[in-house]
DNA sequence: AAATAAAATTAGTCAAGCCTAATTTTATTT
DNA sequence: AAATAAAATTAGGCTTGACTAATTTTATTT
């Protein structure tokens, strides 16, 4: 079996991936906040267990042996979540750092069964979907606040960045999975958006903000 | 915090207690399964931390904040176990492994979340009483199946052996927590016992059997 | 009490997974 | 293309928690 630490270099190749960016070691460094010559080392070891392969021209990528590990523990992480927020009644930015240790627990069937037990839930809360026990994943949002025009109507449909501050910072806002949010406009000096929440009166978020929520329209 | 390897050492010499008898490095080590020497070292650490005191007359000691910090260990053990069985339908011999790694997420808040969630459960599936987030602890029992008088009916409260060996040949014969089994006879020849289960016809078993089933009358 | 056996301890080693510092390779400017 | 900057890599070290082997201490026999 595989060590924490490995699954966690797994993990985070495989969240790199979505930037559709070469993963280099030091993206990996910076990502996990380690040094990148300890990079260097989990990235021959990885490659020595054919989880990986590295190529300096193309970085690294996930062999399928890999990428089908990196996503069982994508979905531990998820359904856990799942878990810790309806059952256990935690808030939104308190979960993910409990999942982040629940996600390693092995046992072969856990997964599926806690999947049974939260009856197959598609999304976890922060709208990110959680893959199925074959590997297969329901499709991903792509769109952000900051991609629509001035005017358009849209529906929060998950964060992009799962951070504290950032969880936190929607709660003052009152903005959840499900919140419509109209554009209203866009400020071109720094690309500032002035947003309504519900309908409520005009906020401006940055454009950071922005491009953390993903939305449906 | 403590690491995965200091709580094991504390739970282990938690348990180890309730054998009465002096706590050696010897003992500890053949428990763990390590090596004596490794035993010292860790020895060392969590005096350095006041979580055990060692004498050589007296033994292994657990101090008032180690003692705190073993049994929010078992409780967290007892309370994970709860909700393998009651929650995801592993059977009463799966568990223990599984919580074994849970039982070392750290979280202020999990263990009484979860305990709420499963309704204050008093003990586990093993029968076993689970410590409350004060640290204070349901009596356990004490009578086995071996110690009753011919005749006598009673309830399955307990295990005293945890092994899947025991809990296999438990769901053989249908014996759960709860269970009514009356002592039909003692064989006077080697102690072994005649049961009846639910009202069912007789069955035998043997005397260490009789020793590992805690009773209720 | 001396001899022997067992337990405890010390000393030194090892792998994992991280680090820093130095060096080499690759990419970007000028 | 040469100079510079950035990224990757190597070399060597550190800590944790294990180990083995050797030694010392304690307990048990004779």
């Amino acid at each position: 079996m595989h060590t924490l630490s490995e699954e966690n270099y797994l993990k985070c190749i495989y969240r790199l991936q979505d930037k559709g960016q070469k993963i280099t070691p030091t993206a990996i460094a910076e990502s996990l906040g380690n040094n990148p010559a300890s990079v260097v080392d989990m990235i021959r070891k990885l490659t020595d267990k054919q989880l990986i392969a590295y190529d300096k021209k193309k970085g690294v990528d996930l062999t399928e042996q890999g990428q089908k590990h990196a996503t069982l523990i994508v979905r531990r992480h998820r359904l856990w979540e799942v878990f810790l927020l309806e059952k256990l009644d935690y808030h939104w930015d308190e979960i993910h750092d409990i999942a982040e240790e629940l996600e390693h627990i092995k046992d072969a069937t856990l997964a599926d069964r806690l999947d049974k037990f939260l009856g197959f839930p598609e999304y976890d809360p922060h709208g990110d979907p959680i893959p199925k026990a074959n590997g297969k994943m329901p499709k991903r949002y792509s769109t952000t606040l900051a991609d629509v025009k001035a005017g358009a109507h849209c529906r929060v449909a998950a964060v992009k960045d799962t951070t504290s501050a950032f969880l936190q910072y929607l709660i003052k806002l009152n903005i959840n999975i499900g919140t419509k949010i109209q554009l209203i406009e866009k400020i071109p000096f720094d690309s500032s958006l002035v947003i309504s929440i519900d309908g409520n009166e005009h906020k401006t978020v940055s454009q950071k903000f922005g491009e953390s929520l993903l939305i449906d329209m």
